[in-house]
DNA sequence: CTGCATCCCAAAGGATACTG
DNA sequence: CAGTATCCTTTGGGATGCAG
C-alpha cells in the first residue's frame, strides 16, 4: 500500500471534547497527535496489557511469577514487555543483590494511571462478552452459506 | 503530579466488587477470566485501536480512505483487522454492487461502546506523554552509564 | 535456582502484482 | 476500488546455554 503522507490521522481532539473539556477548539496538532498515536501503539499490546493487569492485581511480584500469573507468555516476551513498559515508565525494577537473585517488578505510579485508564476495557470485555461471541457465530455461520 | 488515578490498584475485579453487588462477587469465575482475557488479547491490538478510532472519528469511511487514515498499515494488515472487527461485531461493512466496487465500513453500537471505553487510554497516552518521553530520556540515560 | 542472551524455527507483517 | 495471492522481511516463541 503506498503510503505518501503519514496522515494526521489520530484526532483525540474530538473526543476530549466529546467528553468534558470545554477547552479552546482542536487546533490540531501534528506533533502532539504523532506523539499519542506512537503510545497509543506502544501500549496496546496484549503483552502489556496483561503484564499491567497482572502488577495491578499482584503488586510487587517476581520475573518468574509474573510469567506464571500473566500466562502464555515466553521468557523472551515477558523479558521484552517488561523491559519496554520500565523504559516507558510504566514499571519499576527493583534487583536484590541476594543469592539466588531476586528481581522484582510493579508499577510506578504513571503505570497504575494506565491500569486505571484501560480497566475501562476490562469492564467494556466483561459487559460486552456474550454479545461478541454472539456476532462471532452469526459471522460464521453466514461465512459458511457463502 | 495532578494523578488523580493514583488510587491503589484498581482492578477488574476490585472494580467488579466496587460497582456491583457488595457481597458474593469476590470470588473469581475462571471460565469468564479467559473469555475476558481472550477478548482483551483481541482488542489490545494497535491497528484495531487505530481503525476504532478512525472510525469513530469519520463514521461510514471507505476501504481505500480507511487505510489512509489509519496511516502505515498495509493493504494485508487493514483487510486482517476490519475483517476480525467484523467478525467480533465491532465493525459493519455494506457492499455496494456498483463498479467500481464500493465498500464502506462503519462502526456498530458494539464498536461504538468500545471506543468509548478506549477513550480513556488516548485521555490518558495525551496527559501522559510528557513522563513517559522523560522516562524514556532518564532510562536510556542510565543504561548509558551501564 | 533466577534471570537474561542466543539459536533456530514458526508466524506475523509489508510490498508488489494481479483479478473481479 | 477492493481485495486476493505471492514473495520476502521482521518479529515472536521454544529450547538451550550461561552468568550470578
Amino acid at each position: 500500500m503506498k503510503n505518501p503522507l503519514d496522515q494526521p490521522t489520530a484526532t483525540i481532539h474530538t473526543m476530549r471534547a466529546r467528553l468534558a473539556t470545554p477547552d479552546p477548539p482542536p487546533a490540531t496538532d501534528p506533533k502532539l497527535d504523532a506523539l499519542v498515536r506512537e503510545i497509543i501503539e506502544r501500549v496496546a499490546d496484549k503483552w502489556t496489557m496483561l503484564v499491567l493487569e497482572v502488577l495491578e492485581e499482584h503488586g510487587v511480584v517476581r520475573f518468574t511469577r509474573l510469567g506464571e500469573l500473566v500466562g502464555g507468555i515466553s521468557q523472551k516476551m515477558l523479558t521484552k514487555t517488561v523491559r519496554q513498559m520500565e523504559s516507558d515508565g510504566l514499571v519499576k525494577r527493583t534487583i536484590h543483590p541476594v543469592i539466588p537473585p531476586k528481581v522484582e517488578y510493579e508499577l510506578t505510579n504513571l503505570g497504575r494511571s494506565l491500569g486505571t485508564a484501560f480497566c475501562g476495557v476490562w469492564i467494556w470485555a466483561e459487559e460486552h462478552h456474550e454479545e461478541i461471541d454472539h456476532a462471532r457465530r452469526t459471522f460464521r455461520r453466514d461465512s459458511e452459506i457463502a
